[in-house]
DNA sequence: TTGAAAGCGATACCAA
DNA sequence: TTGGTATCGCTTTCAA
């Protein structure tokens, strides 16, 4: 098919040179004298020959890609993650591979296949057991993200348990609602079993009862709504509803709305994040930013060093943080920087 | 590294046969004596050796992997959509690398990078240049999910205009609705370019004049959200809105309720999917039920067959039926079967 | 500066 | 049935 027939010996017969100096014209490595080049060069430009991938990676000892572990494809979250993944990886010519383990039985093994066909891996905290991801550890540099890693095996995260400690403390303190739902299931994620404890930790802080466990459910849109269905009855609706990130919350605030709710006025709702619709929802969404994109960018930087640099073994746990971002759906006044249409 | 030292050669040596009885052992094929096999399994799994992916896709002048290139990562389409592709390509023992062109102005040379990793390819349609279609068609099998294929590139697709005209045919003559608006951009997809002429020719078929364009906005939630500030205004607003797609519509709804206006008594919306959360929400979405993930796995058998029988090369669209669901946001009364908690 | 040749790891043909 | 060996496409010493 095409030119894909073309090899490094084609073209070194065409331009009338050995294939050594094709590999080094065009991987722009060693000395060649420019008559040399200019003649490869011809060659290559004329039959449109590309160097083949799996020649070049097996001949090199390495994939050229990155491989990126999370649990689910759906929402704003994760198109930040790749994006943030990619804009490091993508410079440094390393293709990004994508392992969706939602709502699949084997991610462990599907994780240790890929390990074998990237350079490095990012696993986001909760996807992958801990004697898997040390075995992975094992055949290619690792990073957890959203998450910490066991053994030596280095993370970066976002701050969690005190940014929401503090939205807890707003909403029973400055606000003076006592009686808080959390939304969330602090067992599948690191990120939601620290963001459990600081909501946990204000109470205590306060000396408010907290609810004796979380509204347990996924993260997507759709468990919101049916977490307000089954939170928001007239007869025992709380005060206010935490949820463990943006897409919940939004679901919680459909669902609120739907029953013809009003928020804040009857029921507070609060998120986790600052999606981009976070501020555009009416009420805007009181959530706490994180900076996602930063996360999986630095993410790929520490596997990049490791895999360029493998005497300078990375380690240790980064942690980003986090910041308040009080909008109109716990209360607060609107605010014309933070987003929020206002009424 | 770990293991990763092992090749054909040492596991031959340490199981004293020759490399290539290993590689028959490994792959299954060829006769080998039962003796034979128990020595070299052996040896495989008293030192863990797994061959590696390189050196065998080299050789076998095969990536085991397959390409899906498409817009953006948000939403549930995109889940499913990846689901059902992977439901066919990973029991075939292909991986599948995702490329995300969203936000990226070099997505044709992106495509064609991917394209010498992979043995096939499944484009979505309106992501990639009709010219860069035809050079990655020259380099590997293609196929075009959501959208036309040109030249002899393959295509699978949902019914798309068919399904829209009823759906505004209902809204124009069932319910008396005749100010309808189409929120969607018909210019970046062929799904929506399809849907919109549906929703003109249902006008056309009910003596309706339509209005002279759409609102052109993309296909996230966060658009509905912004389509429906721009739309929803006391002085002009109208009738009805007919969504590209569910999560513009979820967003036109929470935009709707968010204003305090009651759906469908003061304003009518309807999406585009049937995605999980439309049944869920309140009004429940009325909307058109695509097999999304069907389209998926259709493609993929499409490309597989291309991949492993190069003789059949496949041809000609694959057109799957989609399906009017009618719930409560456009009018109709709760129905117990299709979905909606009802009020 | 250039080229010949030895790998990289696995597959598969051809003899034995 | 088994083993030796050429081969896949490229990179990279090592000599010239």
């Amino acid at each position: 098919m095409g030119n894909s027939r073309l090899t490094v010996r084609e073209i070194a017969r065409l331009a009338g040179v050995s294939v050594a100096t094709v590999s080094r014209v065009s991987n722009g490595t060693g000395q060649v004298s420019e008559e040399m080049r200019r003649r490869v060069l011809e060659a290559i430009e004329k039959h449109g020959y590309r160097p083949d991938h799996l020649g070049r990676a097996l001949a090199a000892g390495r994939h050229g890609a990155l491989g990126l572990v999370f649990p689910g494809l759906s929402g704003p979250y994760f198109t930040e993650l790749i994006q943030g993944f990619e804009s490091e990886a993508v410079p440094s010519r390393a293709s990004v591979h994508i392992l969706c383990t939602h709502l699949r039985s084997d991610s462990d093994a599907q994780a240790l296949e890929m390990a074998r066909r990237v350079d490095g891996l990012a696993v986001i905290g909760g996807t992958i057991s801990e004697p898997t991801l040390l075995r992975l550890a094992e055949m290619v540099p690792v990073v957890v993200v959203a998450g910490e890693g066991p053994g030596a095996v280095p993370s970066v995260r976002a701050e969690n348990a005190a940014s929401m400690a503090e939205l807890t403390r707003h909403l029973l303190l400055d606000h003076q609602l006592t009686d808080l739902v959390f939304v969330g299931n602090p067992e599948g994620s690191p990120d939601v079993s620290e963001r459990w404890a600081g909501f946990l930790a204000a109470h205590r802080a306060a000396g408010v009862t907290p609810p004796a466990s979380p509204v347990a459910v996924s993260m997507q849109q759709a468990d919101g709504v049916l977490a307000a269905e089954q939170l928001l009855r007239p007869d025992s609706r709380p005060a206010g509803v935490v949820c463990a990130n943006d897409e919940t919350a939004l679901g919680v605030l459909v669902g609120a709305l739907g029953r013809g709710l009003r928020v804040p006025q009857d029921v507070v709702i609060t998120g986790f994040d600052d999606a981009p619709i976070a501020a555009l929802v009416n009420p805007a969404l009181t959530t706490i930013r994180q900076p996602v994109r930063e996360l999986a960018a630095e993410a790929a930087r520490l596997i990049l060093t490791a895999v360029n640099e493998p005497e300078r073994v990375p380690c240790g746990d980064i942690v980003l943080p986090t910041e308040l971002v009080l909008r109109r759906s716990c209360g607060c006044p609107a605010n014309p920087v933070t987003g929020g249409t206002g009424t």
